[in-house]
DNA sequence: AAATCATATCTATATTTTTCGATATGTCGA
DNA sequence: TCGACATATCGAAAAATATAGATATGATTT
């Protein structure tokens, strides 16, 4: 986990706010049509319709994500879900706590 | 404190290495000619020094990391000194765990 | 009052990030 | 196998950030 990577992630709205929803999928977003869990994260095209961003856009934000290992991806058939990566989450926290 | 604005901060390893430095003054800084004791922060030629990055850098990344909330400055005499905001960061870190 | 010192601000250039449209890749269904 | 669909990647233009030198400001000292 790299600290400045994270933060640059975290340096802008729209990526934070994914990452808030994905904390509560269900809440946030319809469901999919070929699973009827949430387990591995969102569909690219529901995150890209909640923030109203190009595709390109966003697939970019998750990339940039996924690299600071914050989010996680899983392929299933032609969708890509993107789920939270909790572990570095936390030790992004931690870090922050004890470096800063 | 703004979570977007900390976190610009925070994604450049030389502003996050001051704040690091600024947690332990004695241990990171010579002692300052002027005043005895590091209560209001160090000095903005001591941190340059250590960075060995330009005056004007030095100015501009102390001021962007005022501006987001994360240290404060107190004027003696000539000298500036920077001193860490513990409010802010700790509230940066319980927005953290709440919003994400 | 002038010179000096510490810091801030201004101006400019180089680099990085943002964002998109276009295109490529991979998958499913007809 | 050919379209249609979902996502990824590429290429480019615009915006933001990084960084420094030059200059301004404010304080101290002589």
């Amino acid at each position: 986990m790299n600290v400045v990577e994270v933060s640059k992630v975290l340096s802008n709205e729209t990526r934070v706010n994914i990452l808030k929803w994905l904390k509560e999928p269900e809440a946030n977003f319809p469901p999919h049509q070929d699973i009827d869990h949430f387990d591995d994260g969102v569909c690219v095209g529901y995150i890209q319709d909640k923030t109203g961003l190009s595709q390109s856009t966003i697939s970019t934000y998750l990339n940039s994500m996924q690299q600071a290992g914050l989010v996680i991806p899983t392929r299933h058939g032609k969708w890509t879900y993107y789920r939270r990566n909790e572990e570095v989450i936390e030790a992004y926290y931690s870090t922050l706590k004890e470096v800063l």
